[in-house]
DNA sequence: TTATCGTATTCTGTATACAGAGTTTTCTAG
DNA sequence: CTAGAAAACTCTGTATACAGAATACGATAA
């Protein structure tokens, strides 16, 4: 009898990781309210599932109550709380280069060059949104690679606000091969087994990332905020469904959408 | 009009807070099986503020289902992952009093000086879970200090697992004067805003840490599981309750006693 | 006895029902 | 018209109802 893999439809996760999706991309924008109903709806689920996933939500401060208690929204996105998260990356990345490359691995090599050659590309090509992910994909693959779940687990949780902070202030492509040869950097450091080395620019890794991204921030004015570009599909759901027939056209609206 | 203060029962916190705290102390081990009825029974709520505290565990890795995805239990710890744990902290530390000695506040001295105070005062009277808590209490005072919420944030989510690694490894009253000489040594150097001393001291105070933790550990067998003491009271709800009447005896009855 | 199928049981996750807290709206007295 | 009370509305959190999935049990055939 095998170990029998689940067909969880499970809806709270899908419900999360397509809120979660929407704020980090920054499709769901900072400001507009929502109501629990209102985005079951739109989810085509019911708002048992909603409740759970923004439960989980609020824990991380992806979102706030709003002041009444009534509705909740995607939390604002301050700069001061963007260089206290880089700070603290600083501090774990610094952590997982020398763990990695204290623990000799011979499979490092190939996956981890083989992640730059895709992170070059996408950075000669400009695809933001590619260069978010794969930037996300490299660091995971160091987490990964230090063989600490803890230091792991307390990293990615980070970076959720990260491409979050990516998303919304990363909006013209800057100088972005200077990211990926310090990626590569980093990853020949690992692989050579220099603790110390890998290390140190892990860390200054992290606070070139920093003063990047408040260069870029400084680039366009503070009141441009993001424009949200803005979907979210209704789940697919496999499960049981709700009667009430869902609106086929679940876009959420934006602010913008309804003043033009 | 005033910000009026909610007066939310929250089950959905009770219930977390309880369980975590079960969990934290020891009083909930490793091993036996729950199903959310019980949990939610002897506590006097209903399923649906059990489940909700429930995804909030398992996300922080507190507790597991169980194989079949009948009934759930409380991780169990790991000495691999302690060393994890304490080398992610290592790091949180050092940024922590780092950023602390280096933003000059008048108020850490006779705040901090007050808790070691305490702390030297418990240690003295071997009072071994006022020490774990002061412990976390001091260490949250240099999170507050060091004044990033994020830090702070991300230290706490894995002081959960630290406060379960002492109280559940720190058998015997091991030489604990020792820890809080060390941490009047942080306290002094963040006062005096020596930060690269400050934060020397803390990250080899954690390694320290660690070090006496395994020394702790392996000083009585790896077999002698922590034996729950175990009591976890029914929430004194002033929300509404379910009509069924709660046994008045909410004990949480463990294997010992069963066998016994 | 042992393998195998069907049935009962358990337990979960999701949907729906309900009650309370705060808000807005409506109505009435001045 | 305006201040204030009261009714209606919104929205949340909790309780209950329900359906599906996995296991345990039990009967039947070899």
């Amino acid at each position: 009898m095998l170990p029998q893999l689940h067909s969880t439809p499970d809806l709270v996760e899908r419900v999360y990781d397509a809120l979660l999706n929407g704020i980090c991309t920054g499709d769901l924008a900072p400001g507009e309210r929502f109501t629990q109903e209102q985005l079951a709806e739109r989810l085509g689920v019911s708002r048992q599932p909603v409740l759970q996933a923004l439960l989980l939500l609020r824990q991380q401060g992806l979102m706030v109550d709003t002041e009444n208690r009534r509705g909740i929204r995607v939390a604002p996105l301050e700069p001061q709380f963007a260089a206290g998260l880089y700070e603290v990356r600083a501090s774990l990345d610094a952590l997982a280069a020398r763990l990695a490359a204290s623990r000799p691995r011979t499979d490092l090599k190939a996956q981890g060059n083989e992640l730059i050659r895709r992170g070059k590309n996408a950075s000669s090509e400009g695809d933001l949104s590619a260069l978010v992910s794969l930037d996300v994909e490299f660091h995971q693959f160091l987490y990964a690679a230090s063989d600490n779940p803890v230091l792991a687990d307390t990293a990615n949780l980070n970076w959720h606000h990260t491409r979050r902070v990516m998303a919304a202030y990363l909006r013209q492509p800057v100088s972005l091969r200077q990211v990926w040869a310090e990626h590569q950097a980093i990853l020949n450091a690992v692989i050579k087994g220099d603790a110390r080395q890998a290390e140190k620019l892990s860390r200054s890794h992290a606070e070139q990332s920093m003063r990047l991204l408040f260069a870029s921030l400084a680039g366009h004015a503070a009141t441009s905020e993001a424009p949200p570009r803005s979907i979210t599909a209704p789940l697919t759901s496999t499960g049981r469904q709700r009667t009430a027939s869902v609106p086929s056209a679940a876009r959420m609206a934006t602010a913008q959408e309804i003043a033009s």
